[in-house]
DNA sequence: TGTACATCAGTGAACGCGCGTTCACTGATGTAC
DNA sequence: TGTACATCAGTGAACGCGCGTTCACTGATGTAC
């Protein structure tokens, strides 16, 4: 049912979507969406909260493909990159309903990834890269991070499926963007 | 006339706002719209270009103001924020449909901020800030930035109006994460 | 095993409403002679 | 200076349509005795 996001895969924006057209697209009389929601709200709250679930077993998944350090941030966005091609239309929502929609959502969007950054800066924290850094420093970090992951998913996202060369090299950018942020992250003095 | 953005400071979206609510918060009748505009897009598209004008006008302003170069971040921001509450609807718009509503929309404002990006990157080439990284690079740096100061201003436009402190944090965050940036963008080796 | 009843996802008709767009119009302002 | 005309932002009535929500309903499935 909540696979009614089907619609936002055609560039639309979740705020522009009726109730009427998601029960038509769930192959249901519209008067049954109420039967599981009371709101059209209440469904983006539901997908915001399974899109989190989903990000955090992305952590796990990362986690458990252990550590070679060198590679790690190329290794890492691969990873990515894969999940972003499975979970297409949570991340699109998430991606893009985080500065759009009702303030509401946008609430609910931005505890999650909070939560997530928060979780991000404890696996580096466990890891020891970086090792020089406060929590709070780590945690600044994790949220540009998760930011410039987010970006870089709507960049993917909204590319023609016909473009492989230009996959890579936003894959590209998006590695070396990463890689500017740790590099700046490891000179980090935090008593500056 | 298009200062009907100011429905848009109640959080709303744009893609879900009527053709009829903006000429009614404009004072005229809804069919008077099409004497300028033949669509909402339309419309859409010329707030995108005034606003190109006007972070066209920030750069030239935070130029002007001569570097420092030790505070030049944290004097840069000054200027940015200062920007941000006086644009504020321009940027909101910016900032929140850069991923929500129509394609359209959407790549008009990628233009702009690409475009955007492009002219930092001059302006610190020739302000040898940098000097180690080709212009590729500075490109991809820049594009770091840009999208780093749009989230910075959706956060701070988000902000209820009556708590400076922590508009202080967001802005002290803001900082942090560009110095972030710009040190790793200095330990950068092209050839890595 | 058989019967009576509760639960609950889905149905279909109906409502009043705001929507985008069309049309022929008004009336103020600027321009040509 | 005066008159005739073009331009053009704004008007107001009207259209057909999809919307969110209400209501009383159906009929399949599960549970109690």
């Amino acid at each position: 049912m909540e696979a009614a996001l089907r619609l936002m895969s055609a560039g639309r924006s979740y705020t522009s979507l009726s109730l009427r057209e998601i029960t038509r697209a769930a192959g249901v009389v519209p008067t049954s969406f109420y039967r599981h929601f009371s709101d059209v709200d209440e469904l983006a709250l539901a997908l915001v909260e399974e899109t989190g679930l989903t990000l955090r077993r992305l952590l796990r998944e990362a986690r458990r493909a252990g550590v070679p350090p060198i590679r790690i941030i190329a290794h890492s966005v691969q990873i990515y990159r894969q999940f972003v091609r499975e979970h297409r239309l949570h991340i699109l929502f998430m991606a893009s309903e985080r500065w759009g929609g009702s303030p509401l959502i946008r609430r609910s969007i931005r505890y999650e990834t909070q939560h997530f950054a928060t979780e991000m800066a404890q696996d580096l924290r466990e890891l020891s890269l970086l090792p020089g850094l406060s929590m709070g420093t780590l945690q600044m970090v994790c949220g540009l991070v998760v930011n410039t992951m987010l970006n870089a998913a709507s960049d993917f996202i909204d590319l023609p499926a016909d473009q492989p060369q230009v996959e890579e090299e936003l894959t590209e950018n998006f590695v070396r963007q990463l890689r500017v942020i740790f590099l700046g992250a490891a000179q980090w003095k935090d008593n500056a």
